[in-house]
DNA sequence: CTGAAAGCGCTTACAG
DNA sequence: CTGAAAGCGCTTACAG
C-alpha cells in the first residue's frame, strides 16, 4: 500500500495512528504526501484483527418503533460517534432468543462494548463474562458486579405523576401499564400504588390493565378501561406510546381529555409535545444516560457501575393543568 | 482454538462454513464435538480480513427520529438479518460532511454493501466507484450506472393525493412541503401543482410553504398558511412529521379538521392511523423497498438497477371522507 | 477427503 | 528515531 511510498510499514502505523512511537517529523510528511498521492484508506478490519479493538460498540433494542427506543439508538449514535466508534444496531423485536443471537453476532464480531435493552428476566451471567466484552445494560437494572447498569428512576417518577394527579383532585386514578414482567413496567405499577396509598386510597385493580408499549396495546387497554360503568377520571401511562393510542380510543368515543379523563404519562419524547392536548409527562434523561453508556465502555471500568438517573414531571395539559393555571382541575 | 481437537485448521473451516471442499461425515463429527466441547466462537473480525466479505452492511439515514427513515431501519435491519448481514447505522443529521464521514468510516470496515439515504445534491461517483462496495440509494434517484437507486413515484403520490381533494371540491388546495432542494420534496411540489393544473385551476403561491422534514417544521408552516385573511381549506402535506405539526397548529387556533382544514398527508406510518382525525395517507411500500435493497446487494448486479415502487393512497378522515360516506365533503 | 502453508492488511514488540 | 519480522484468527489454493 502506501508503503511504496517512503519507509516502514510500521513507520506509516505509527504515524497514522500517533502511534506508540515517535516519528521525526521529516519522515512523518513524507508519509502523509504518500497517504495523500495514493488515496489510500486503511482497513478497518486489519486493524480490528491486529489491534483487538474494532472500534465498534453493539446496541440492541427490544423494538426501535418505540420512540423512546429511537430517541435513545439516535443519542448513543452521535455519543458513540463522538468518541470515534461506529454502531451496530439490532432489534431482538421482544424475543430473547433472537437477543441472544445478535449478541452472539456482535461479539463475534469483535465489539468493544455491547448496550443492551435485554428483554430477558435475567441476564446469563456465566455468558456475559465469557463474551470478554464490557456490557452496560440500559432501562434495566441487574446484581451483577461485571455489568454495568443505567436506569431511570421508574417508582419515583410514576409515583410523581400519580401524586400530581391526587393533587389534582381526581378521585378514580387507573394505571395504563406496561408488561408486568418488565421491569420498567413493574416499578412503574408500584410507584403508582405506592402514591395512590401514600394519599390514603386503595389501588382499585378495576382500573388498571397491561399491555405491551405499543400504541395499539394502549388503543385495546383504553376501550376496556373506559367502558365500564365506572371508569377511570384519571389516567398514568406508563408509556407514551400508549398515551398515543389511548387519545386514539378517547376520540373514538367522544371522551374528553382532560376534561373526562386527565392523563400523565411516561418518557417525554417530541409527540407528548404534540398531542392534543400536550402531554404531561415524566421525562427520561435520554442523553445522559447515552453520555454515561458510552463513559463506561470507553473508560473501561472494571466493576459494574449502576447508575440511577431521576426523571422530570413536565407538566403540559393533559392532567388538567392550564397555562395560566396551573394545578387546577379542568 | 478447536484446532487443538482432532484435525487441521482447514478442516474446521470447511465444515464450518459448508466449506469449499467436502468433509467426511465421521470428521465433520469429530469438529462438531470439539467446536461444542470448547466453546468456540469464530472470530467475524479474522473471517472477514481473510474472505473479504463482512457479512456487514452500512446504512446512513438523514434523521433517525423521522419515522419514516425509523421504519425503513428497522425494515432494513429486519432483511439484512434475515440475510445473515448484520447493520451498522448511521446518521448523517443532514449533514453531507458526516454523511461522507459515516460512509467511508463504513467502506473502511469494509462493508458489503451501503445503505444510503443521501442529503447531497449529487453523488460523486468517482467516489462511489473507488469505495468498491455496492451502493444502493434509497430515497432517491440518480443517473449512474453503478448504483443502485429504490424510490417510490412521489409525483404519482403527490398528484393522486391533490386529485381527491380536488374531488372533494375544496376550492383552496395549498401545499405543506419539504426543502425544495430535496428531490422527494420537489417531486411531491410538482405532482401537487401538476393535478391542480389538470383540474384548471393554477396553484397558488400564498398557499405555498416550504419547511424541513419535522414536526417543528410543519408546525411553524401551519401558523403561518392558516393566519392569512384566505387561508387554504385543504392541504396537501408532504411528510407526517410535518402533519403531526401541522394538529398541533390547527388545534392551537381553534380549527377542525376536516371541516375547517382538510388534509392528505404522505409517509403510511403508523402515526397516521393514530392521529385524531385519523389521516389520509400516501403510503411508501416499506418492506418492499428493504427487501429490494438487500436484494441487489446479496444479488450484486454489476449494472445499477432503477426500481420505482407506487405509493398507495389509503383513504381515512383527515380529507373529509366518512366511513360510511367516502368522497363527501364534511 | 485431508494437511501444511501462505496470505488477508494491519499493529507491535524487538533489534538496531 | 526507524526497519525487519512476527502475529492477530481466519480462508483458500496447493499438494498429497
Amino acid at each position: 500500500v502506501a508503503r511504496a511510498a517512503g519507509t516502514s510499514t510500521a513507520v506509516v502505523s505509527y504515524v497514522l495512528n500517533d502511534g506508540p512511537r515517535p516519528v521525526s517529523s521529516e519522515t512523518r510528511q513524507k508519509v502523509l504526501d504518500a497517504v495523500e498521492s495514493t488515496g489510500y484508506r486503511p482497513d478497518a478490519i486489519a486493524r480490528a484483527l491486529a489491534s483487538g479493538a474494532s472500534r465498534t460498540l453493539g446496541m440492541i433494542v427490544p423494538d426501535i418503533a418505540n420512540a423512546f427506543f429511537t430517541d435513545l439508538t439516535d443519542a448513543v449514535e452521535e455519543a458513540a460517534s463522538d468518541a470515534g466508534l461506529l454502531l451496530l444496531l439490532g432489534d431482538s423485536d421482544e424475543d430473547p432468543a433472537r437477543e441472544r443471537e445478535l449478541a452472539e453476532s456482535f461479539v463475534g464480531r469483535r465489539v468493544d462494548g455491547l448496550l443492551l435493552v435485554s428483554v430477558r428476566p435475567e441476564l446469563d451471567g456465566r455468558w456475559v463474562s465469557s463474551a470478554g466484552v464490557p456490557v452496560v445494560l440500559l432501562d434495566r437494572t441487574i446484581h451483577d458486579t461485571r455489568i454495568h447498569a443505567i436506569t431511570v428512576d421508574n417508582h419515583a417518577g410514576a409515583r410523581a405523576a400519580t401524586e400530581h394527579l391526587v393533587e389534582h383532585g381526581y378521585s378514580r386514578i387507573g394505571l395504563l401499564g406496561g408488561p408486568v414482567d418488565k421491569p420498567t413496567a413493574h416499578a412503574r405499577l408500584d410507584g403508582w400504588s405506592d402514591a395512590l396509598r401514600a394519599a390514603g386510597r386503595e389501588p382499585d385493580p378495576d382500573l388498571v390493565a397491561h399491555v405491551p408499549f405499543t400504541r395499539h396495546g394502549g388503543y385495546e387497554a383504553s376501550l376496556s378501561l373506559l367502558d365500564g360503568t365506572e371508569p377511570p377520571d384519571a389516567l398514568f401511562v406508563a408509556s407514551e406510546q400508549q398515551a398515543v393510542g389511548l387519545l386514539r380510543a378517547t376520540a373514538k368515543l367522544g371522551l374528553r381529555v382532560p376534561e373526562d379523563l386527565a392523563l400523565i404519562t411516561f418518557d417525554g419524547t417530541e409527540i407528548s409535545e404534540y398531542c392534543t392536548p400536550q402531554l404531561t409527562t415524566v421525562a427520561q434523561p435520554i442523553a445522559a444516560i447515552a453520555a454515561d453508556a458510552i463513559a463506561l465502555i470507553t473508560h473501561h471500568e472494571n466493576h459494574g457501575k449502576q447508575i440511577t438517573h431521576r426523571p422530570e414531571l413536565i407538566i403540559r395539559h393533559s392532567c388538567g393543568c392550564t397555562p395560566s393555571a396551573p394545578h387546577e382541575k379542568g
